[in-house]
DNA sequence: TTCTCGATGATTGCATACACTAGTCCACAT
DNA sequence: ATGTGGACTAGTGTATGCAATCATCGAGAA
């Protein structure tokens, strides 16, 4: 789902959903159109097509003659979020499974091994983080199917606004990096089934650590700020 | 306008929609904003907006400063598009097989019944069709995952407009009914790892037919628009 | 003939102005 | 004190004008 769009809408559209990632939008706030406009130096115009792509990708929420908001998930939606992710994930690996090319395994691979690396020295928790979204993303794109890629990033784009939730809990990266040496194994031996398996129980087991974490820390919206300063690593 | 959407935008975009799948605009049909705000009595913006969100959707295509054009799927991406709705639709299947309520299931076997009813004698295709289409709506919903089921249905609808394509298959109906059958009794005993295998292979088998019909009687944009007038069973 | 180039018309992209809606807050009556 | 109503304000929804861009077509040269 990356755009290389020439117009302002599409420019500012890529802007917003930026703040969204860094955390300057958290889910709940304001997307006011004017203060957007004068910000981005546009007007009104762009600013509204970009907000009604947001709402469209399910980023953005709104209703008629009220301000756009962050989308804000409640437990209920990000566990069903999750699930739904898990299963497109499981599929795409199913295919992929069959599908990669030497290069792509390769290419996984050496990825998941800089992983191991990382992790073993102790390294940057954001790089972990990146190299695991990473891993991910090699795996739903070796299916080969682009209406199904672009299906599996548009929804794990709406998880990515929490991603700034730090997953601290002990031994969660060792055990996640033990989680991708089975499902990397299944892949390079070609076993779909076991893939599908792997890779669906480890989502779930990432949106419940993240569930947990959201339960322990959010009791009030100012709080959900104050964890915004943490750079994330879910994956 | 007669409006239980408030907004003009979402009105228009509504009609556009039911434009689309009437036929009244075929895919490869262009979307001129002037005409389009004409036609419906308003000014461009709303029209501007409506046709944003059909991109959205993926019902509509538009590159900069270029007509905006519905949706015209090649057989490739026609493919992929099925075999991500089998995969969509066999996760849904495997959760219903446990989720469903009785009411769900009763529900489920009443349309199914009506279906071979019809089938056998040799009622309205289209009404066939229909029943077609709420049995496989039922057994998506029966997931109880909004986010799956939005998911699911957005895939589906992108195949809508091509349902006008006749499939007249010989025997075709009778084998949709049968795998109908075996689906069915897959979910109401409970069977999830059958249920998605046969519901999945059944919306592949469905792709496949459709495929071969567009691949038989399209051999030019005329020729797409003399099918046209065919009210289409696809299912 | 065919290819290139430039002018022209059509259509989209953006900015601005105006209309309308909904929420707020204060005045006033009960 | 409190409930009700009406103006006020902030902000969205729509219309319109203008600028930018692309497609078409014709003329001229190779």
């Amino acid at each position: 789902m990356t755009d290389k769009d020439p117009t302002t809408a599409g420019t500012v559209r890529l802007a917003i959903e930026r703040d969204i990632f860094n955390g300057d939008l958290a889910p709940g706030d304001a997307l006011e159109e004017t203060r957007l406009a004068a910000k981005f130096g546009v007007s009104r115009t762009p600013v509204r097509e970009a907000i009604t792509q947001l709402v469209q990708a399910g980023l953005v929420t709104k209703r008629a003659h009220k301000r756009a908001v962050v989308s804000e998930l409640d437990p209920g939606t990000l566990l069903e979020l999750f699930e739904a992710l898990s299963e497109l994930e499981g599929a795409a690996a199913f295919l992929s499974a069959s599908r990669m090319t030497p290069q792509e395994k390769s290419e996984l691979l050496s990825i998941h091994a800089a992983a191991r690396e990382n992790l073993q020295q102790g390294g940057d928790p954001n790089a972990y983080a990146d190299l695991g979204f990473a891993f991910h993303q090699l795996i739903v794109r070796g299916c080969h199917n682009s209406v199904l890629i672009d299906t599996t990033e548009w929804l794990a784009l709406r998880v990515l606004p929490y991603r700034r939730f730090q997953v601290v809990a002990p031994g969660r990266l060792q055990r996640n990096q033990a989680d991708h040496d089975g499902i990397i194994s299944a892949i390079v031996d070609g076993d779909a089934a076991t893939a599908r398996d792997l890779i669906q129980s480890h989502t779930l087991e990432q949106g419940d650590a993240l569930m947990r974490f959201i339960a322990l820390n959010k009791t009030s919206h100012a709080d959900f700020h104050s964890t915004a300063s943490i750079k994330g690593n879910l994956l």
